[in-house]
DNA sequence: ATGCCAACCTAACAGTTGTTAGTTTTGTTT
DNA sequence: AAACAAAACTAACAACTGTTAGGTTGGCAT
C-alpha cells in the first residue's frame, strides 16, 4: 500500500476538498476548473479521479459537512433546556464562529449549493428548510413566554442568518475590526432587536 | 433605419440585459452562456453582438446601474436633514424595496460582481466601500447625539446590509409571508436593535 | 527478488465556451 | 424601384470543459 496519509494527518481526498474550497470560494464553482484544482494540489487533473468520483462530489462533501455540523449543534441546543433567548444567542454565536473558523466551507455551502446535482440539491434544500423551521419554533416559543418581542419568526430567522452570512464580506476586508469585536457587536445587535 | 424600439419601449440592448439578468440569477454568470441568453431573446448567439460588445458588458451594465441607484438615493438622504434614526430607516426601506422590486438586478450586483473584469471590478469595489463608509458615518452621528445605542458602526452596517440581501431567499420561497409583512418586521427588527 | 496495487502520468474524447468573419435578410428612406 | 444600413443568419475559430483509457512509477508485503 502506498502512502495514503499526508503530513497533515488527512487523506488526499481531504486535501483535494480543502484546496478546491479555496478556489470555489474565490472563483465560484463553475469558474474553478479541475485543472485549476489539480494545480494547487500539485498533480495532473486526471489524477484527481483516483481520489474523487467527480467535481460535484467535492461540492457535495462540502455542503453536507457544513449542514450536518449546524444540524448537530441545533440538536444539542434544543435538548439543553436553556431559556429561548439564551438558545438563540448560543446558536447565533455558533454561526458566527463557524463563519470565522470555517469560512471557506460555510461560504460555499451558503452560495454554491445551487450547483449541486439532483437529488442532492433537493436533499440539501429540504435540510435547510427544516433547519430554519426549527429555529423559527424557538423564536415562537420565545414570543409565547414573553421573552421576546412580537416579531414574525420567519423574518427574524431570515434576518439573523443573512446578517451572519454577511461576515463573508468582513473576511475579504482589511479587517480593521477584530473578530472579537465583530462577534460581540453583532450578537448585541441581533439579540437586542429580539429581546422584549 | 430598422426598428430600434420593441413593444415595451425599450431598446434591444435593454431586452438582452433583462433576459440575461434572469439567467445570471438562476444559473450564475459563468454558467449562463451566450447561447442560453440568445435563446431566451429569440435570436442566434452571434446576433447579440450587434447590440452588446461582450458578455461582461452585460454584467457591468447591471452592477453599475444598481450601484448608481443606491448612491443617488443616499445622496438625497444625506441632504434631507432628518434625524439619523429616520435616515437609517429610510435607507433600510429603500434597500428592502429594491430587493423586492428589482430582485434580479440587485441579486446579481450583490453576488456576481466578482466576475467583473478589471478595471471595473476595482471601480465597483471602491464605490461599494465608499457607500458603506458613508452609511457608517450616519450611524456614528446617531451614536454621538444619543439617538442610537453604542455599537460599532461597521458591524451595524454589515448586519443591516446583509440582513436585507437575505431577502433573496424569501424571493425564492413559497412566500407564505407577504412582502409588506416582511418589510415591516425587518425594519422593526433592524431599527429596534439600533435605537437607544 | 517478485508481485502487487495505489497513485501518478500522457493523450485523447466529445462537448461547450465567447467571439469573429462574412453573408443574407429586413424594413425604411430616398 | 434603388439604395442604405441595422440586424439577423451560418460557419467557424481556438481555447477550455469534465472525464476516461491505458500505460508508468514507486514503495510495500511476501
Amino acid at each position: 500500500m502506498a502512502k495514503i496519509q499526508s503530513k497533515k494527518n488527512s487523506t488526499k481526498k481531504e486535501i483535494i476538498i480543502e484546496k478546491a474550497s479555496k478556489l470555489f470560494r474565490e472563483k465560484g464553482f463553475g469558474a474553478a476548473s479541475m485543472r485549476d484544482i489539480a494545480e494547487t494540489v500539485g498533480v495532473e487533473a486526471a489524477s484527481l479521479y483516483n481520489h474523487i468520483q467527480s467535481k460535484s462530489e467535492i461540492l457535495q462533501a462540502i455542503c453536507f459537512k457544513v449542514a450536518n455540523e449546524f444540524i448537530s449543534h441545533l440538536e444539542d441546543v434544543e435538548r439543553s433546556g436553556q431559556p429561548t433567548l439564551k438558545k438563540m444567542e448560543t446558536i447565533i454565536r455558533f454561526h458566527i464562529r463557524m463563519m470565522l473558523d470555517q469560512y471557506e466551507y460555510v461560504y460555499i455551502s451558503d452560495h454554491e449549493w445551487r450547483h449541486l446535482p439532483e437529488p442532492y440539491l433537493s436533499n440539501f434544500l429540504n435540510q435547510r428548510r427544516s433547519y430554519r423551521k426549527r429555529l423559527g419554533d424557538i423564536i415562537e416559543d420565545g414570543i409565547a413566554n414573553n421573552e421576546m418581542k412580537n416579531i414574525e419568526p420567519y423574518v427574524a430567522i431570515l434576518t439573523i442568518l443573512s446578517a451572519i452570512s454577511g461576515i463573508e464580506s468582513w473576511q475579504r476586508s482589511r479587517k480593521s475590526t477584530s473578530a472579537d469585536t465583530l462577534e460581540a457587536n453583532m450578537v448585541k445587535y441581533l439579540i437586542e432587536g429580539l429581546k422584549k
